[in-house]
DNA sequence: TCCGTTCAAATGTGATCACGCTTTGGGAGA
DNA sequence: TCTCCCAAAGCGTGATCACATTTGAACGGA
């Protein structure tokens, strides 16, 4: 009787807390890549002591959130020519089938919201508010995808945003915020007509359109997906 | 000086060893999904204390590779049709592109060594020994994935090998090991030819034959990847 | 015989501490 | 001024304990 109903257990433990604050803090890019972080220090920063962080901060290096130097020290990871080009084909590969799998489930009414977010979208490019962007780009991405209850592809998905979260920050940073192609109008009127093709079409354009862009600009071009960069590294 | 020439820093910890040896049995089919584990009682079998198994777990959990109930209990997760489709529709995508990338890296003293898992594979279905054959099919598969050095897709696919382990061993317990169409010839005669295509097409059709093959058995049929089974769970 | 209550055992969670290793910063020597 | 070295601080790891909650079975009443 203290504050929820649910009463079935469904308490939140601590480090589900630290998880979901690293997580947003990830997702966001409130993080810096390379940066290096610690148990203590997170704990002290979050209030709480070291042991809920050490759970939190371990599952996000099993989701390669986070990433542990040879000398166990903890730090966010850097984005390398190679990683970048394998989490476009992951994301090329998982998220269409994810949008045509939750087609089914979408409704009218899933499409309404899609568009005020699309329009929040907008409306945080022309500020150049890069958080709320990368907000509203991750929520239109997941409404459509959480249409169906998934408890693989879902996932799966998002540790590949997770693993994206801090790069974007700088990338956003360098490139400012200008091409929008809008693939996610496409998107919805596939929703409205039903045609899962369309659809998976639009988000394979979304995310290699917008992702190609962002790598080229950083990576100094020459990084086509499917035929890994030669060099070294 | 010890016994490891690498020195830096690169012992294993107690934590790692605990999860290996249950990621061992978890694709191994080693343990029976339903069943629950508790903290102490693998601590006690492992001969270690609560902490490291606390944080072993608490990383399959993170994987899929373990639940957690709303009371916080863990244990091995049973297989849905919905799970089981998904998983199928995840390995098609990401597995087939993982084969493709690895191709360029893969030289005929690989596929010698496939040839030589093959034939341990075949020996095994021979015998009936379902644990050599997991063991042989996992190697088979992954030594085709780890051509290209990863740090994505190919641990993307072991969380999914991971989440199928206890289903298989319940499924070869009960489907025999009788089928046995060998697309794992085409696929090392299709890295012979540098045929990135037929490797992929010869990895889907293992993936969507053998998986489908088990899942008809078990799940009564009527489960067509891509289109989800309408019934209530 | 069946169902509800109760109570002890067992569970995951979080805090705290000790340990071995790595990092780092300052001082001694050239 | 530069280099080397050593000591102190800081790190992740693992052990142990207290605690709230949950489980499971014995018990008593209908």
């Amino acid at each position: 009787m203290s504050s929820e109903v649910s009463g079935a257990g469904a308490r939140e433990t601590m480090h589900e807390r630290v998880y979901r604050e690293l997580r947003s803090r990830l997702i966001g890019g409130r993080v810096v890549p390379g940066r290096a972080v610690t148990l203590r220090g997170l704990a002290a920063e979050l209030g709480v002591s070291p042991m809920p962080v050490r759970e939190a901060v371990n599952r996000l290096v099993a989701e390669r959130a986070l990433v542990m130097t040879p000398s166990r020290r903890i730090s966010v990871p850097e984005m390398t020519p190679e990683r970048f080009d394998e989490l476009i084909t992951a994301r090329e590969r998982l998220e269409p089938e994810a949008a045509r799998r939750a087609l089914p489930h979408l409704t009218r009414a899933d499409v309404g919201r899609l568009g005020k977010i699309d329009a929040e979208l907008e409306e945080h490019l022309r500020t150049g508010n890069v958080e709320g962007y990368v907000a509203a780009n991750h929520a239109f991405h997941f409404s459509i995808y959480r249409g169906s209850p998934s408890e693989i592809l879902v996932p799966l998905i998002e540790s590949l945003w997770l693993q994206f979260g801090p790069f974007m920050r700088i990338v956003y940073g360098r490139v400012g915020t200008t091409w929008l192609v809008d693939y996610h109008e496409q998107a919805m009127a596939a929703i409205l007509a039903r045609d899962d093709a369309a659809l998976a079409d639009a988000i394979r354009a979304d995310i290699l359109d917008g992702m190609r862009h962002i790598g080229n600009s950083v990576f100094d071009s020459r990084l086509s997906p499917g035929r890994p960069a030669a060099s070294g590294m």
